[in-house]
RNA sequence: GGCCCAGUAGUUCAGUUGGUUAGAACGCCAGCCUGUCACGCUGGAGGUCGACGGUUCGAGCCCGUUCUGGGUCGCCA
């Protein structure tokens, strides 16, 4: 093994083009493949910038070349030589046309055979990558997400700086607050049996920053939640946080169109159309069964409930009767694109969202077949055709329900879902929407009572503010969320600002005047000392670069994210540690524990 | 906590109705090769069929349990 000694790197593999031939240049890497052609030997030197081919022939020196033949894949390599223009060139390659005359060889590092393949697409299964994540890491693939999302981040950092924004730490041991997300809890030393949490979001600093003055605040904030994972949700996730003071909706909104702009313009050069679709959370409900829809097709919602209202087919006509609907969706093409054996498995799809079934009317060439249209009259088929504007070759799917909500959840998944099988998810095409005006409430099941949609801290609607007690299922919030795609790319809102509004807030959600002053007096107690009008915004920075990627879950742009238990398979952790610092924090483990 | 999918060579996969010695490609090792670039050619090594238990004369294949990973519902202010 050899040392740098002095050895000066003048170039990145990648970079070098014709220009440069007749340079000595250095450049420094991990060897992508060697080729031995006998008295011929080729080696592919690739770094994060891509790959310079390095050529051994004839003319390199006899101990050079003898070194060159015994480097195997993944070593670690110095190099200096001449640039050539090669006899046989690659087009497929940017550097293709230039080889290096290697006239100095230093083998930095040698390397075992990698559990896989280094190559830019890879099928290999996500357990071996993970565990091997410095490996996978390497690939292409995973150093163009990793750089684009640093671009984000500066972007980010470079835009809000320009807007007037201060970044501003909060801090990462905080309380734990209920409502919301079960947090990870902190043992404190000091103090035996009490705990810190690690931040859900920085929302309460952000909201005393503002009141403290600094007026417009952004971070990029790592946040913490112990919840279940999923494709597009990590126990540690970071966020794009701001905060600014005098400002409502509108001032939110815009500054935020002028950001996104920036992102796709700087990040994929690709224009976005300012200002942004708006849309309330009602019309987003009515229209895609959806709080985030994804805009990039059609596939619209339909209410039927008023023509199977008193219809002979009691799967109709009694969910109408309960106060639920029957709602629709045509795919155009349905008919066709939709064989028997694919409508059974929406109907299995639509189950898992609560639905106990899924009615179907298929307008093929050769007649009509259905799983209701026996039960109704000829008007009652042809009132539903009429009204969802199906036409020959369509499929009608149709959600009935006594609970409306089960109904949206379950024709909002089948629409995007019919999407995916019909191919109209491009993922270059980028429909972005705010969704306003969300409710300020929705009922848990779990609590038995009213919980903040939001959060505890988000202003109602100036014209909803005498609902917050009297009827909490219409009262609306200042509450908005920025999709892309269906997905939540971000959400946030317009902050109660004064002592009385967030006293009423706290006894609305059911906390009583201790409860109240002993989670958020530091709050409640700050309000009283001057709180500008203040709202804010926070973004899924991991969502947004995995949308920008084209990935497909934001594992794939986080550098050493964790699996569908919680746990980092490279690091195995969580992991036991020693009896003698569960004393020291006074933790005693019970017998859940597992081994 | 529930449901669905996957697990066979280093990797990606095939493996018929349960039947002799479990195959392919890539990778790896060795030899040959002066213009390759997914180099080529020849040869070779490499397997606890995720684990445990059961059924059977006989299990990669059937049954049960379990582990690991993925997706998802619940959950995620």
């Amino acid at each position: 093994m050899e040392s740098l000694n002095g050895f000066k790197r003048t170039s990145y593999c990648g970079g070098v083009r014709m220009d440069d031939v007749g340079k000595q240049l250095s450049v420094c890497g991990w060897v992508q493949r060697q080729r031995d052609l006998g008295q011929l030997i080729f080696i592919d030197l690739r770094d994060r910038t891509g790959i310079l081919q390095l050529a051994f022939d004839d003319s390199t020196d006899r101990e050079i070349f003898k070194k060159a033949f015994s480097i195997r894949a993944e070593y670690v390599l110095a190099v200096r030589g001449t640039l050539r223009e090669r006899s046989a060139k690659n087009k497929d390659i940017p550097t293709g046309d230039v080889e290096l005359e290697v006239t100095e060889l230093r083998i930095l590092a040698e390397a075992e055979t990698p559990p896989f393949e280094i190559t830019d697409q890879t099928d290999v299964n996500d357990t071996l990558r993970l565990k091997y994540r410095f490996l996978d890491l390497r690939r292409p693939e995973m150093q163009r997400a990793i750089a684009l999302r640093h671009k984000v981040v500066k972007t980010a950092r470079d835009y809000f700086d320009e807007n007037g924004f201060f970044e501003i730490e909060t801090p990462m041991l905080t309380k734990s607050t209920p409502e919301g997300a079960r947090d990870y809890l902190v043992p404190s030393r000091v103090h035996p049996g009490k705990f810190y949490a690690l931040p859900q979001s920085p929302q309460q600093y952000k909201q005393l920053l503002m009141l403290s003055g600094f007026d417009r605040y952004f971070q990029i904030a790592r946040c913490f939640r112990d919840e279940d994972l999923r494709a597009d949700r990590q126990p540690e996730f970071t966020q794009i946080d701001l905060e600014m003071s005098f400002v409502d909706t509108d001032d939110v909104i815009q500054i935020n169109e002028g950001f996104l702009k920036t992102v796709f313009k700087q990040v994929l050069d690709v224009e976005i159309e300012t200002p942004i679709l708006r849309m309330t959370y009602a019309e987003a409900m009515r229209r895609y069964g959806s709080d985030k829809p994804d805009l990039r097709f059609g596939l619209e919602l339909c209410d039927i409930s008023d023509i199977v209202r008193g219809c002979g087919f009691k799967v109709f006509a009694e969910p109408v009767s309960k106060g639920g609907s029957v709602r629709a969706i045509n795919v155009p093409g349905g008919a066709q694109q939709f064989p028997r054996k694919q409508i059974d498995a929406l109907v299995e799809f639509v189950k898992t969202y609560g639905a106990k079934g899924l009615a179907w009317m298929k307008l093929g060439e050769d007649g009509m077949s259905s799983s209701f249209a026996k039960f109704m009259t000829d008007d009652e088929n042809d009132a539903i055709k009429g009204l969802t504007g199906a036409q020959k070759g369509d499929l009608i799917l149709i959600v009935a329900d006594g609970n409306d909500k089960t109904v949206f959840s379950a024709l909002g998944a089948l629409r995007c879902e019919c999407a995916r099988r019909l191919g109209l998810l491009k993922k270059d095409d980028f429909k972005f929407l705010w969704v306003t005006e969300f409710p300020m409430f929705e009922y848990s099941e779990e609590e038995g009572r009213f919980v903040a949609m939001h959060h505890p801290f988000t202003a109602p609607m100036d014209e909803d503010v005498s609902m917050l007690e009297t009827d909490k299922e219409n009262c609306r919030a200042k509450a908005y969320d920025i999709v892309l795609n269906g997905t939540e790319l971000g959400g946030g809102s317009i902050r109660i600002s004064t002592p009385e509004m967030q006293r009423t807030m706290f006894r609305a959600l059911g906390f009583t005047e201790e409860d109240a002053e002993v989670r958020f007096g530091h709050l409640i107690g700050a309000f009283k000392y001057g709180a500008p009008p203040h709202g804010g915004l926070a973004y899924g920075l991991d969502r947004l670069v995995m949308l920008l990627v084209g990935a497909g879950s934001i594992r794939d742009v986080i550098a050493f994210p964790k699996v569908q238990n919680a746990s980092e398979l490279m690091t195995a952790c969580p992991d036991a540690v020693d009896k003698k610092q569960l004393d020291e924090l006074g933790i005693a483990l019970t017998n859940k524990t597992e081994e």
